[in-house]
DNA sequence: CCTTATTGACTGCCTGGTCAGTTATTAGTA
DNA sequence: TACTAATAACTGACCAGGCAGTCAATAAGG
């Protein structure tokens, strides 16, 4: 019955199975409340193996934090590269991503979820996350809107010290998602192309970009 | 030593006492985590009083976050009277005041943070939130937006939409201080300029209202 | 002395963590 | 191929501590 070397295959495959337990487990409970006994049953096993691989429940939470957060690490590299062409272009892509991961991204969401509720138990999580994956991404959108600035093609504003504000509106449905569950979710491409609506006119200052702020030899 | 009616004096501010203490605790550590035996300690007395006052746990929780919301609810009874006037000016009212409540007041604060990681627990709870408090805000602010549409004052835009994307910079910072603590909190009065900077230029479509879209008898 | 708010010791359950034992797989031997 | 020994993954019964909830006893007003 048994295929040769399949004993060795579940111990590779183990770890990734009980962290995938755990983070559903994890996310509808928190941290607390989240029974290994629970855990082990989602992953068809018993609590004594989780203990073969995680030395105790804290680190299973922290392996499931860094393994299920690794997608938003990745996607971080993207914005940081030179920026190049239109600026409004770099942020339409850039926000089309960040959409897609934050908010219909049931993963990226519980992260936050969790994160949020669980800062006091594991400060050095956030504050990881913090100087890794959000500090970086609000540098580098403050890059694309000085560039932009220089470009000519934005007016200078309060953007350029508070990037925070161009994604607030991708924060925001990924709370109100986390809250209020799919079903009352906000329509997501609409809401997309509002955001970069508004964000547009914002940001150049006129329904088009606004002639007297542009520099003709500066538009790329 | 004591004063006259001070017996029942206690018995009227018991309740409140607890309900203070067991929001700091639940803030601080969720629900699971919180013992019961910690909430007595802060407020002063012994587990068993609890009981005198709240049937459960449970009950302990929900008459907190009643109790604690309830700012909230008072303050969303200003936005929905008629507008008047200009309806930016109703918006620079309104965020000023829901910037100082939500992101500056530690209290709503952590109202947020219990809501997004007890709504499994306790879904009735954030249900009754969203039809109660953030619905008829949500509803509140369409009205000004198409006020303001009608008046001239704000072009259309997706705002009439989703008005959520007025107060997302505010619920961005909320969660940003929840996340990050008061250490690494954005700069209040700065970051609320520019949000109602940017707010303006995108809803008027100019760096100023556009002559054009304004009717000059409306104007405030 | 009666009333009543409060106590604190107690119970029972629950759950993180342990570990001796079981079972499947592979290696070795003839 | 058949049998045995060695190994490694896994189990499940168990313990110890912690905590929600209880209640007879206490003591502070009036």
């Amino acid at each position: 019955m048994a295929v040769a070397g399949q004993r060795r295959r579940r111990k590779e495959e183990r770890p990734g199975e009980i962290v995938e337990a755990a983070f559903e487990e994890f996310a509808r409970s928190g941290f607390a409340a989240t029974k290994l006994d629970d855990v082990a049953a989602r992953a068809g096993i018993t609590k004594g193996t989780i203990y073969l691989y995680f030395p105790s429940k804290e680190d299973l939470f922290l392996a499931t934090m860094q393994e299920m957060s690794r997608p938003s690490r990745e996607h971080l590299a993207a914005l940081t590269a030179a920026p190049q062409g239109s600026a409004m272009t770099i942020l339409r892509t850039h926000f089309a991503f960040e959409y897609a991961q934050m908010v219909e991204d049931r993963r990226t969401r519980e992260i936050i979820r969790m994160l949020l509720a669980e800062v006091s138990r594991f400060p050095d999580l956030v504050e990881r996350w913090r100087a890794e994956v959000i500090g970086p991404e609000v540098e580098a959108l403050r890059r694309v809107v000085r560039y932009g600035i220089e470009r000519g093609e934005f007016r200078p504003s309060a953007a350029e010290e508070f990037p925070h504000l161009l994604f607030a509106p991708v924060i925001m449905a990924c709370t109100w998602r986390l809250m209020f569950g799919d079903d009352h979710a906000i329509d997501g491409p609409a809401y997309l192309a509002g955001h970069l609506d508004l964000l547009e006119r914002g940001l150049t200052g006129g329904s088009r970009p606004n002639p007297s702020l542009q520099t003709a030899g500066l538009s790329e």
